[in-house]
DNA sequence: CGCACAATTGATCACGATCAAAACCAGTGG
DNA sequence: CCACTGGTTTTGATCGTGATCAATTGTGCG
């Protein structure tokens, strides 16, 4: 199935904690692939992505920078870690995480899957019951609030966002221009959002469909 | 909030490792009460259940013989935990999880979060993309291929697996029909299940809604 | 330039939600 | 035992949202 695992996980093996940029569209390990390296984001976007029995391709979780993917919850990964954007990043052994002691290192991998956890809690929120014009206000506002300044830009292609909430593009395209004509949000590039008024985007997230 | 917190948290407390009764609808603990016990069920279904926001009740996972719940991710309890049938199982001490050494315990503690990941990304799975009708197939075929004989009787009311799958009552009612007239399934009562045909299950699961 | 792919816009359709009401069942008390 | 009550399930009719189909525009890249 996923033949091409080999070669790239061999070509990210260096975990000796630098910072390494990688491309957008790189692939840093495939899901079945031996979990022996754990990254931490310091700039930039990747995605988790799983293939279903259909082959679908379906994105289940963003990174942004500060967190780390890759967690060994398994002895493989669970699923395959792309680059949205530019990224930098730096590997860690995975190794290194469970071994040694068994203190503050414990601690931090609980802490990842705890993160791991409550972002797969946080995709069911945002699919379950809400209309797609919610989602698209949720996603925003608490990808945005993860992050740092308001008018921050985000830099995520709409199909992604379409897969992650389980929405088809045009959806996705939809929304996002009632939220433009609402002045709430702006996009200065075709897959750059800048968020105008974090208050009218709440709105939006949770309001009954603003009839 | 949840103001009966206290005194259901205190008639709890038996963390000895005796396996006791529950009666149907019976609350275990509260989302937000200190997380001091574990339970691992011999019989019977639990469920877990949150409230959004909007007040709404919704329930986020079932628990069967053999699963363990109120694990310790955090020092409180991220979800409510409901008897759904009459409930045998035994209680243990949060805190021995996680204090004595390090080793087997320790495994068993991430066998446990693992588990809750694995069924947080299972109810993702069923809830994106699925049509009720896949969903209802899918949910029954898991369900039972986590117990034991393909003749078993589940016993779980509509209304919770309508919230389960984001589904309104009406449309699970009227899926459970396409199910029966199909001869797939069979529901000696009106809410215990039988599956005639794992075969003809699993087609509905995942077959682009048979047209 | 021209190619491939992402985003946009429009028109139609189907599925599930919603509204409304009846049937069903379990438990309670007369 | 039976009438009454509350909650769940069932059935029907209508409506709205998002999927789907189809076509155009836009954008980066060889």
């Amino acid at each position: 199935m996923y033949t091409a695992s080999k070669q790239v996980s061999s070509s990210v093996v260096v975990a000796g904690g630098f910072a390494r940029p990688f491309g957008p569209g790189k692939t840093f390990f495939w899901e079945g692939d031996e979990a022996v390296t754990v990254y931490r984001i310091e700039t930039g976007v990747v995605r988790a992505v799983k293939y279903d029995e259909a082959g679908e391709r379906e994105v289940i979780a963003f990174f942004k920078p500060g967190d780390v993917f890759g967690v060994p919850i398994d002895p493989e990964y669970s699923y395959t870690a792309e680059a949205v954007t530019a990224v930098r990043c730096s590997p860690l052994s995975a190794g290194l995480w469970e071994a040694s002691g068994c203190k503050r290192t414990q601690t931090t991998l609980t802490d990842a899957i705890r993160a791991e956890l409550k972002a797969a809690r946080e995709r069911v929120a945002l699919i379950s019951h809400q209309s797609s014009l919610e989602r698209i206000a949720g996603f925003l506002g608490s990808f945005s609030e993860d992050s740092m300044a308001d008018a921050m830009a985000l830099t995520i292609p709409q199909l992604d966002i379409a897969s992650y909430l389980a929405l088809t593009p045009e959806t996705v395209c939809r929304a996002l221009k009632k939220l433009k004509d609402s002045e709430a949000i702006s996009m200065p590039r075709r897959d750059a959002f800048v968020i105008n008024d974090p208050q009218a985007l709440a709105q939006f997230a949770h309001a009954a469909t603003c009839h």
